[in-house]
DNA sequence: AATTATAAGTTGTATAGTTGTATAGTAAAG
DNA sequence: CTTTACTATACAACTATACAACTTATAATT
């Protein structure tokens, strides 16, 4: 088998192994040609490969970068799960972790703008991506303002839907926090990743028309598969 | 007599009379077929004669080599690199791959003693004699005991003398042990043999006078050019 | 402190040269 | 008739070198 291959395969496995991470630089050709005691060009034919399998891509000037592949989870004032990732061309899918009905927390009903008395819907959910779990829900809505929530919420599984039956055409971001966590055991094995590994949390309220809060949420994304890109 | 095997005791003698010294190249196939008035091909075929007896190594797009013969490396409690071959009136030379700073392996580790939460400084050389490469280095070296080590081996190209600088005036081997591997495409290139070729290769700790490891390394050498010489 | 030159380093591209390999053909020897 | 030695040609893989285009870091200048 030609070098160039072999060489080929040996950086890709380097990349699997996170030796070079996504977003960082690979060492430079020259670097790279001396550590494989090859000529310059072998060494480009081998990245070829990799650019080729949209792996790593290069800059003029600059190095050779690994490609980062994490979903870019666009954050502005409409957030939509589903529509954000069918823009990028990929299937979201949505399944339910657990529903409860109980009464209101005091942060909760500060949040919803609700009577500390009245009960709450939460709902945990989990988003695929491309049949990849790597988000995890969990929302807190007023069940005295919408009672049939999650009987709606069960078949449609999109709050968009949910929310449009039940009259509300519209609604967008009051506000975002955004802090980093550390995945314990059992969302690890929800999410799909490792114990520890970090998790991005967003803690968020959305608003209707009428600036009524309508659900106060926590999202957990899984760091390694997507990055936020914050819009103004 | 045939012209393959005339050119073949031609270039033999040339080769004995130091004509084309080792580390030398030979006059590209193009060039000596015109100076013998024959095909290229037929140069070839005396040419192989030579690669056959480890002679000549050729090197695809860059040329033809001229080789040494056996070469006697001694393993025995304080193995040095450069002393070892100049005691045998040949010269040395170190040449670095790569080097790469990282979390240390289990196995690493455990060979250090040191935490694997710790990082190890990773250094791969060639070594060359008389301008032949035959030997290939890979250290493992505490980077927390060595912050310096990398800089300061980038200059002396010694780890003898590196240890030096940092304070180890002697250093002495703990173990070693030897096994045979295959040289892959990518060593075989490196360290100028052919595909295939028996590699001895050692594996070692090197501790200081207080039996605190050092370097947890392995080397490969060509079997070929090179027989260990083990002593008590 | 901010801006501008300068230098050094990186990737892209072009050209020429080297060895490895495959195929086809010729001539002589057994 | 088959094998061996040798020629002829072509292409692939790899090296060597040089330069252009571009980025980045550093020094110099304002």
């Amino acid at each position: 088998m030609s070098i160039y291959y072999q060489i080929y395969e040996s950086l890709k496995k380097d990349l699997s192994n996170n030796l070079y991470k996504p977003g960082e630089k690979l060492p430079s050709e020259k670097v790279l040609s001396k550590r494989f005691g090859v000529n310059r060009h072998t060494i480009r034919r081998s990245l070829q490969l990799l650019k080729n399998e949209g792996i790593l891509f290069s800059k003029r000037g600059s190095g050779i970068i690994v490609h980062d592949n994490r979903f870019k989870y666009k954050i502005g004032k409409r957030v939509r799960f589903s529509q954000n990732i069918l823009n990028e061309n990929y299937i979201p899918e949505t399944t339910i972790l657990r529903s409860e009905i109980r009464k209101a927390s005091k942060i909760e009903a500060k949040n919803l703008e609700i009577n500390s008395k009245h009960e709450i819907l939460l709902i945990e959910t989990i988003g695929k991506i491309n049949n990849v779990p790597s988000i995890k829900t969990k929302r807190i809505i007023s069940n005295k303002r919408f009672p049939d929530f999650f009987d709606i919420f069960q078949k449609q599984l999109s709050i968009t839907k949910t929310l449009k039956i039940l009259g509300v055409n519209d609604f967008f971001r009051k506000n975002t926090l955004v802090t980093a966590e550390q995945a314990d055991s059992i969302q690890a094995n929800l999410l799909h990743c490792k114990i520890n590994s970090p998790l991005l949390k967003t803690t968020y309220i959305n608003q209707d028309l009428n600036l009524i809060p309508i659900e106060y949420s926590q999202t957990w994304f899984v760091g390694e598969r997507i990055q936020l890109a914050l819009e103004n």
